[in-house]
DNA sequence: CATGTCGATATCGTTTTGATAGTGACTTCG
DNA sequence: CGAAGTCACTATCAAAACGATATCGACATG
């Protein structure tokens, strides 16, 4: 796959980072509270080699951040970033999406700890607040772009 | 990768069908309108082998239907289905993390067609109304579920 | 000092990707 | 009529990524 990470289309940009399904499930997890390479290993089933480049390449791209949390012996664990957080959104609307259309019993689910209420998440634009996908969009390329 | 299909977590299982960069890009550009396999392969310059794999497991699993819209000379397209259309908000919150923390100058953009003004996708807990991230969530696995 | 913990790397076979060329069923142009 | 073009798609094959397993290095613990 080519680089995406300077294509126009943001959301091609950002699948640059996290277009895979390893680094969203290690997103997952690290929303879970899941901070340290062997809790991710043994979540996912993951071969090391792999879960090293994934973690390495999120950190990278400032998804997680890389602390010493024992200087003796040396450890590391790799927590959510401000961008990190900001991800969750796109899990759960995933997860929403798959709510919907790959149901069945046996599910996990989230509730809102507070009300207790199941989440339903909805994303809407914040300008109209209408459901995205509920009114005609119009797409903007940038200013100099081909056609 | 083990199959995620049958996993508890509905992300998880999302994934499975949607978890790779072109998958995501392919129905971005079925949102943008494109159905037949030459505007695919022109619009992501992917390998035709590639592009022939992912639209027939799209398809396969639902985003997408195949539908012979000539019969002389025979020739297929794609287009969403009501699972497929239902993915655009998954491509928006993408889109959204990307706008905050990976945008520049030079982006494509989008408003909405009626008002003029640009969509500023947030995802919501219907429920409560309040932004995802911004309050406490409980998991909770299936019942009979290990741990 | 043998064993365990834990974040990793080494090795190596398997799988997936990707570039390129070609095919089949037509239509259209000259 | 024949040559050239369109378009969805397959064949081939080298290169890259993945994945399983074993191992390392720096320590702590019994």
């Amino acid at each position: 796959m080519q680089n995406l990470s300077d294509q126009p289309c943001l959301i091609a940009r950002s699948l640059a980072l996290v277009g895979d399904a390893w680094s969203m499930l290690i997103m997952r997890d690290a929303h879970a509270g899941l901070t340290r390479f062997d809790e991710f290993r043994k979540s996912l089933g993951i071969a090391p080699t792999i879960l090293t480049r994934r973690l390495a390449a999120l950190t990278e791209d400032g998804l997680l951040e890389k602390r010493r949390y024992s200087e003796r012996p040396p450890r590391e664990e790799y927590v959510l970033s401000a961008a990190g957080l900001d991800f969750l959104p796109v899990l759960f609307a995933i997860g929403a999406w798959g709510r919907k259309h790959r149901s069945s019993d046996g599910v996990t689910r989230f509730f809102d700890a507070e009300t207790g209420t199941e989440i339903d998440p909805v994303t809407i634009d914040r300008a109209t607040g209408a459901p995205i996908g509920t009114r005609p969009i119009r797409i903007v390329p940038p200013a100099g772009s081909a056609a």
